[in-house]
Order: C-alpha cells, then structure tokens, then sequence
RNA sequence: GGCCCCGUCGUCUAGCCUGGUCCAGGACACGUCCCUUUCACGGACGCGACAUGGGUUCGAAUCCCAUCGGGGUCACCA
C-alpha cells in the first residue's frame, strides 16, 4: 500500500504544500476540511433496500462505523429507498439486523429493537426521518430553490427520444451528452418551463452544471480533478416525483450533518456531481474517501447471480454425468416447476429460490455473498468483520514475534481505524483466509462458549438437529463441543460429525466398506476384537473420556497390537456405522455407556 | 470509446510519503515431514512477488516519465 502524506494536516496548516517542485494552491480543498471539522463529525451507510446486506456493503459499514468511533464522531444508517419499485421495509429490516448481528450498531438512523429488548438508535437526533422516500418533501423544496436560482431546470424530452441519442452515440463510438435546450441559461430562473412543469405537463428536473473543473480532495486517492465541460446536466428528480439518488445523497448529507463520506470507488465518479450541487446548494463539501472494491477470486463482481451460476454448473455437470437426470425429472423431485427449471438451466432466470433448491438436491454449496447467506451457514460475526476489516485497510502493526497483526475485534478497529490507512488497489475475497479466520475464533472459544453458540445457531438455522441435541444433558454436551470444537471450521461443520449422536441406537446405517474393512476382513478379526473387548467397557465403572481412552489402550498394548487402531477401528464402525468420527473416548461418552453397549450388540448382530 | 482510479508472492497484505537496515516480512492456500486409533487439530520446513522499459542517484520496491496490464463509470438504479 502505499501510503499518502498527511494531506489534511498540511492543508488545514498552511493551505499549501510543495509537491516535486511544483506548487499547488489548495484553498478550495482546505476549506472542504475546515467545514468538516468545525461540527460534530458524522459518517453514514447508506443502503437501498432491495435485498440483503451484501458483503461490500458490510464492509463499508464497518469501515464507517470504525472511523466515526475512531473520532468520536456518530455512524449514521439512513435507507436509500427512493426506488419506489425494488425498495421494501421487510429488505430494510434484513440490513438493520444483519448489521446488528455483525455488531455494527448505528447512533443514528431507524430503531430496531433487538431480541434482548435493546433497541439501537434510541438515541438518534430527529432530522426528518432516515427514510428517503419519506423525505420528499425537502428534495422538493430544494429543487424549486435551485430551479429559481437557475440551476436547475425541467426537461420535457421523452425517455424513448434520449435512448435513440444515447445508442446512436454509442454506435457512432462517440461520448454522449445530454444536450442543453437553447432556452435555458445557466443562473437565470426558466420561468416558461417552470410554468409548464407546475401545470402538470410530464417532466424531470435536470440540474444545470457549469462548466467548471471540479476537484474531489479525496483522502484515500489524493485529488481527483475532472476537466470543465465533463459533467453534463443529469436528472436529479424523476418524472415520477422521487429525486434521484444523487440529489437525494447531496440533500441528506447536508440536513443530516455528514462530515465524512466513505464509500466504495464505484461511486468515484458521481463525486463531481455531487461536489457540483454542493456548490450550487450552498452546501457544505464533506470530506470523501473512496474505498477499493471487493470481486472474487476470478475477478468478477460479487453478486447474487454468483449463486445461480454455481448450481447451474452443478445441474448441467450432473445432467452431463448422468442422462438420465432431465429438467422434467428434477421438477418431481426438488418442487420447481419444469419451465423454471429450463428457464433456470438456460440462464433465462437467475431465481434463488430453484438455485436453492437444485443445490440441495446435488448437495453442492452456494458461494455465500450476503451477510445472510454466511451467517446461515455459521460463520461468526467476529470473524467476518475481522476479515472484511482487512480488505483494503490495515493496521500495520507487528506482534511481539514480529508478525503482522491481522487479529483483531471490532473495538480494535474501531480504536485504531485511519482513513490514511485504507488501501487504493481492489481486492479478491478469497474465503479460504474467512474460513481460516473463522476456524481460529472458533479454536479460540471456550467449550462452553461454543456449545452456547453452536446451540444457537442451530436453533435458529437447522432445528430438527437443535431438537436432537437438546436430548444431552449439559456435561455431555461439553464434552460433545470439546470434540467438535477442532475440527469445525464453521457453526455447520459441527452437523456432520456429531451426526453420531443425532441418530437412535438403532437407526444409523452401516457403511459397508468401512464394515468390511475394519470387521470383516482377515476372518473377521474386527468383530472378533469387538466381541472381547465389549466386556472391559461393561467393567467401565466411571464412564468419562480418560477411562475409555484408558481401557483401548491397555487392551491393545495386551494384545501386542502396534497401536490401537486394530480395536479402535472396529469400535467407531460399531458405533457410528463409519471410520470416521470423532476421538473415540469423547464419542463414546458422549453417547452414554448403555447406548454404546446396544449399539457394539447390534453391529455384532448385524455382522454376524 | 471518453473520463477517472489502480499495479509487491496464487490471494489478503507489510514495506513506499521521509531512497540504503529488503537478494522484500507476515497471513491464507499449496507441498514435504513430524505428531496421531479414523477425520481433524497442532508443530517444523519449503515453494512463492516488487508489471515492463527508461531516467534521477554512489544506491530505487520506494522518486520521475513512458509503456503495458487490470478496474470503475458513462440511466428518470442506487
């Protein structure tokens, strides 16, 4: 990364500095910097609400929050919801507590009351609602202010008429503009248009950009100039009534008191814009800092489509693999309907809904690339936080051993976070380091802490296994968690090798090959073990992990075995039906002593 | 294509502003070995990068220029 000079500091000094030889006046950007600093510092996210909180979006949540706490300023949350069409209060709400389950708690914004009764933004300063579409009345009234001030101005031309410029620009491989009506003049109030627009007559409002050379004093970037004559007149009201969003931005963060914007680089280019109607409105400028992007490891966008991608492939691999498997026998089989199937398979739709469900049936995994998505699957919210913090920022500190420092909570962050500090070049979210991370804070758990939580999850994500295991009492679950523990790298890993304790006494199937392998083969030497050593665990007065443990190795060390996996072997085929599971004396006193006699007398019985 | 941003191991990055301590450090992944009753965990070691070309300098990953490469954005979406 390569690190910026203190810009800041030597603006709001002196209002100049050398660079090269080259001097630069930089009056306009240390003014920026003064109206930022003369009140209370104010950063904001702010999502639309047309699904889940996407993993970018936590990410520049997270950054915002920690640099408001950073400061002691306040992390605002306000809801972009000006689409009238995709926004929803259900899609709202999914952000507000995905946020808050990643522990990214607002100051301001909407309240959301939390399972504990708690309720964040409580305390949030009244500014006229966190809403955007509520909020119309104000866009409209600064619109009519800019509109008399001759800065703005209705257009009347059809949507259909602009898009026939726009493509035959585009053909003739040349830059489209949206071109000034001959009546309007920049700073002279269009009372015709006006007049027409107040009538009734269908219309957007554009803003009148001057031609002038705008500087964003990025803090992340340095100083992005964009030359007079770039910016053309973009619409800023709909003809729909609803501002856009970059009015609705320029608006809000001013009557809500946004000192520092940070946002992600795609927005590096609306920044004119908006430092334009700034300037037009009267406003003052925040200070803005553009964040690197996140794609993935083959340098695509993140997105929802991602999902349906991977279970397309899954389904045409399978329908490769095997003819047999049609869209039509599919239909029966996962509940969707055949055309949703076909139109599915022909990337005609990208619904999550058959996505989910064809992946279930394959039982392949869908890339996660929303907070949901990985909270489902039991990935910890430190953990994701920890790693999303180190997407384009970092500390820059050393351990005492002289390794980077890259473990960290949200406090650490949130104490040590600088915008001097993020970095300027796109990242690649490579989610073997998240599930290395995640591994690492569930390695770092207590037995307890981890049984809690695990319990948790499943209640909330995978029920029937919750019911399953509310049947241990808390000493057996520990001891269950304590075998889990290692070898989970996520909440839902945990499913697969407590399986054994999820099923009866009689209901688990054996595997076959590892029956043949670990019983049956040389003479049935395996069940012969099995059949000797059944008594010395009846004679097991203290059923902990230790005794058991205890009890294989001296039956091993008496029959000369080089180590314990001739009788172990058999012993977890007994009671599990495979060769793999847990440490066996954590398994079988997690399964109780009567329950693993029944089940090593029903294996004897079956291989017999 | 116009405008804008960026370029250190496969990936996330430290180092760059203030040139020498860097034949570039850490983490993830990968490989080998050790531990081991299975699966894991753990431990040791290893593989692996300054995009390229010029320039400045005694000295460049660090400063300058060019080239090449990657990305963003060009809506009545946000």
């Amino acid at each position: 990364m390569r690190t910026r000079s203190r810009e800041g500091e030597r603006r709001t000094r002196g209002g100049e500095w050398v660079r090269g030889t080259e001097r630069v006046w930089w009056g306009y950007a240390w003014a920026m910097t003064e109206n930022a600093v003369d009140r209370p510092l104010v950063t904001r996210f702010a999502p639309s609400p047309t699904g889940h909180l996407h993993i970018g979006g936590a990410r520049t949540a997270l950054f915002c929050w920690a640099f408001a706490k950073s400061q002691g300023g306040r992390f605002m949350l306000r809801i972009e919801d000006t689409d009238a069409a995709r926004s929803s209060d259900e899609s709202a709400k999914g952000i507000m507590e995905d946020l808050a389950w990643l522990g990214i708690e607002w100051d301001d914004g909407p309240k959301l009351t939390l399972a504990d009764g708690r309720v964040i933004g409580a305390n949030a300063r009244d500014v006229g609602g966190y809403f955007q579409a509520r909020r119309k009345h104000i866009y409209n009234a600064e619109i009519e202010r800019l509109v008399r001030l001759g800065r703005a101005y209705p257009g009347f031309e059809k949507t259909e008429d602009l898009d026939a410029k726009r493509k035959a620009a585009v053909a003739a491989k040349q830059t489209y503009r949206y071109e000034r009506p001959g009546d309007v003049v920049a700073g002279v109030f269009n009372e015709a248009r006006w007049a027409r627009a107040v009538a009734g007559e269908a219309h957007v409002i554009r803003f009148l950009a001057l031609s002038e050379e705008i500087v964003v004093a990025d803090q992340v970037l340095g100083d992005v100039k964009i030359a007079a004559g770039e910016l053309d007149d973009f619409v800023i009201r709909k003809a729909d009534g609803f501002p856009t969003y970059h009015f609705a931005v320029v608006v809000d963060d001013e009557t809500m008191g946004t000192t520092h914007v940070l946002r992600a680089q795609e927005h590096l280019a609306n920044t004119p814009r908006h430092v334009a109607m700034q300037k037009a409105l009267g406003y003052r400028v925040p200070v803005y800092g553009h964040m690197p992007l996140i794609f993935n490891m083959d340098g695509t966008k993140m997105s929802k489509r991602d999902k349906a991608k991977a279970a397309r492939k899954a389904t045409k691999d399978a329908m490769v693999k095997d003819k047999t498997v049609t869209p039509a026998g599919l239909a029966g089989r996962i509940g969707v309907s055949e055309p949703a199937i076909t139109d599915f398979l022909a990337a005609q739709s990208d619904s999550i809904e058959v996505a989910e469900a064809l992946a279930a049936h394959f039982g392949v995994a869908l890339p996660e690339v929303e907070v949901w998505d990985f909270r489902r699957n039991g990935y910890l919210p430190e953990a994701i936080c920890n790693f999303i913090g180190l997407l384009g920022w970092n500390p820059g500190m050393k351990l005492a051993d002289g390794k980077d420092l890259e473990k960290f909570d949200n406090a650490f962050i949130a104490k040590h976070f600088a915008m001097e500090r993020i970095g300027r070049t796109n990242a690649k979210f490579d989610r073997n380091k998240l599930l290395s991370f995640n591994a690492d804070a569930i390695g770092a758990m207590t037995d307890d802490a981890f049984a809690d939580r695990w319990v948790a999850w499943m209640n909330e994500h995978e029920p029937a296994a919750a019911k399953s295991i509310a049947r241990l009492d808390r000493g057996r679950l520990l001891i269950l968690a304590k075998a889990l523990r290692p070898r989970a790298k996520t909440l839902r890993d945990a499913l697969r090798p407590a399986a054994f304790v999820m099923v009866g006494d009689a209901d688990y199937p054996f595997d076959p090959a590892a029956v043949e392998k670990n019983l049956n083969a040389a003479d049935k030497t395996g069940a012969k073990l099995l059949a000797e050593f059944k008594p010395r665990l009846e004679a097991i007065g203290d059923w902990t992990a230790e005794a058991i443990h205890g009890a294989i190795e001296v039956f091993a060390r008496e029959k000369g075995m080089p180590n314990p996996g001739g009788i172990s072997q058999p012993l977890r085929v007994a009671v599990t039906g495979t060769g793999v599971s847990p440490g066996l004396g954590e398994t079988l006193a997690v399964l109780g002593k009567a329950s693993t006699l029944a089940r090593i007398g029903r294996c004897l019985e079956t291989v017999k």
